[in-house]
RNA sequence: GGCCCCAUCGUCUAACGGUUAGGACAUCGGGUUUUCAAUCCGGUAAUCAGAGUUCGAUUCUCUGUGGGGUCACCA
């Protein structure tokens, strides 16, 4: 790992990153913490951090995707310096914008000699890959070029011809050394029938052309990379680092996260009140861990310590729970004010009462879960008399009637605070004295507790009483009685 | 199947070749709470297996096993 940091150190070249999603539907957390790595990296070396837009498959495009790409990368504060929005030295940045650049690459090669067009109708290649398979061997079109290809009319696919058929061995700036086997390198399709690139040659090319010097990418290209290797190499320009990160895998089966196994929209996450900077905070840590035993980090507290040596090589579980904690520390690092602001939003109109915010907050991981307990009618004994089966006032096998001459003191006591001084403390203090009294404190304070909200669950009878008020409260109480 | 990669509590992870293998989430128990929640305290729980190197292996090597990735005119 040393030799890495160390040719870090050498790289004189401002770091350049880029995000390059392709426009096919949502943003799920596998691509939000491939685009987080690649962010925190060019803001901890004060880089460039570029957005480009991959859609040369114009069948997989999904409309809209572009914007809500944007949307997900803004909500969670993931700024770029360049991109489709806001133009930057190289725009355009959407490669469909771009074909003429990838036909100039295209030539370069072809003169070099590296790359040929393909005469083949999709039959005929089928029955070289049936034949091949009937023979027990691995279909390589290699095996097939041919002898003499006709000028390319940009109607055919164009192949790269690969030359050297040897181990590629490269380094990885997170895994170390990565080789793979010359199995892996046959001659690919550059450009496409349909004259758009292929993703193999137009990331390549997009790189080399916007300086990109660190390429963040899912696992799923280490099989790849000896391609991209090659085509560099014909290209004659020196490949970026690459920087490989572990997949995210799904919290129900092994497999990678996929929109398939039902990985949610990243915007999701918004529609459910959780903080961007607690879902920063865990996506970075799934995956990461820069030592030590400290795990909630502020955005800023992230970026210093991110490390490139320090991320996993293995894949992820998925964990709510630990979000769900996560989010709940982040809640915690926000100010009263801003605590209040935001429960005080996620509450109905009617129910915006400040003396709320402490009740609810206690009982929540994220803003969502607000309106789950208004939905389950959680708090609306805070506005309106519950109803409930007066059995349920009964603690344990207290009488009634001692239950009743205990909620009269209760009265009696609670009517000798005044309106204003109707706070948790005096309230506190004035039952407590009687509860003490008894022989268990439930007998006074279950009942008290009851009447006021009428459920099983519920905060403490202090402070219910102290939000509702003491005319409410003492209503309530003798309706109890 | 070929090639490539990975392997520490249930989960996320920490540990210059020498630690009672640490922390967090989850879980369980207890204190405080009428209750729930919150909070505090505590417990259960892991180095995939087998060889080798070494005085000593979670750490290095090999084999096995398990898991993942990839083999497109998708990215």
């Amino acid at each position: 790992m040393l030799k890495y940091n160390s040719m870090l150190e050498k790289a004189t070249k401002k770091v350049v990153t880029r995000f390059a999603p392709s426009p096919t539907g949502f943003m799920h957390v596998g691509g939000v913490r491939t685009a987080l790595y690649a962010w925190l990296f060019a803001r901890k070396n004060n880089g460039q951090f570029i957005l480009r837009i991959e859609d040369t498959d114009k069948e997989r495009e999904v409309a809209g995707s572009i914007e809500h790409i944007q949307k997900s990368l803004k909500w969670l504060g993931l700024n770029w310096d360049q991109g489709p929005d806001i133009g930057g030295p190289f725009a355009p940045y959407i490669q469909s914008e771009r074909l003429e650049l990838y036909k100039k690459y295209a030539e370069i090669l072809i003169k070099k000699g590296s790359a040929y067009a393909d005469p083949y109708a999709e039959k005929e290649i089928e029955e070289f890959k049936k034949k091949a398979e009937i023979e027990k061997k691995p279909f390589l079109y290699r095996e097939h070029r041919p002898e003499n290809p006709p000028v390319w009319d940009g109607t055919m696919p164009l192949r790269f011809k690969v030359s050297e058929l040897k181990q590629a061995v490269w380094n990885d700036l997170v895994w170390g050394e990565l080789s793979a086997g010359p199995e892996a390198l046959d001659d690919f399709i550059l450009i496409k029938s349909d004259g758009y690139p292929t993703y193999n040659f137009a990331h390549i090319v997009d790189d080399i052309e916007m300086g990109v010097t660190h390429v963040v990418r899912g696992q799923e290209f280490i099989s790849s990379t000896p391609k991209f290797l090659a085509v560099y190499k014909a290209l004659g320009v020196m490949p970026p680092y690459f920087v490989t990160t572990p997949p995210i895998m799904g919290i129900e089966g092994k497999k990678k996260l996929s929109k398939r196994d039902g990985a949610k929209d990243i915007l999701e996450y918004e529609k459910e009140g959780y903080l961007p900077d607690a879902m920063i905070n865990y996506l970075a840590f799934l995956g990461f861990n820069p030592g030590g035993e400290k795990e909630v980090y502020t955005r800023d507290e992230l970026i210093n310590v991110f490390d490139l040596t320090k991320i996993q090589h293995s894949g992820a579980k998925w964990s709510d729970d630990k979000l769900n904690w996560l989010n709940k520390e982040h809640i915690k690092l926000l100010s009263q004010a801003e605590i209040e602001k935001n429960i005080l939003e996620w509450l109905p109109e009617k129910m915006r009462n400040p003396k709320l915010v402490h009740v609810v907050l206690e009982r929540i991981s994220k803003w969502g879960d607000v309106k789950e307990m208004v939905e389950k009618g959680e708090l609306d004994f805070f506005f309106k008399q519950p109803s409930y089966s007066k059995e349920k006032l009964i603690f344990k096998n207290t009488l009634p009637e001692k239950i009743s001459e205990n909620l009269n003191q209760a009265i009696k006591a609670l009517g000798g605070i005044e309106e204003e001084n109707f706070t948790v403390e005096n309230i506190k203090n004035v039952l407590m004295t009687i509860a003490d009294k008894l022989d268990s404190r439930g007998e006074l304070l279950h009942p008290i507790r009851f009447a006021l909200s009428g459920l099983d669950k519920s905060p403490d009878p202090f402070t219910i009483a102290s939000i509702i008020g003491k005319n409410e409260t003492l209503l309530r109480l003798q309706k109890a009685i």
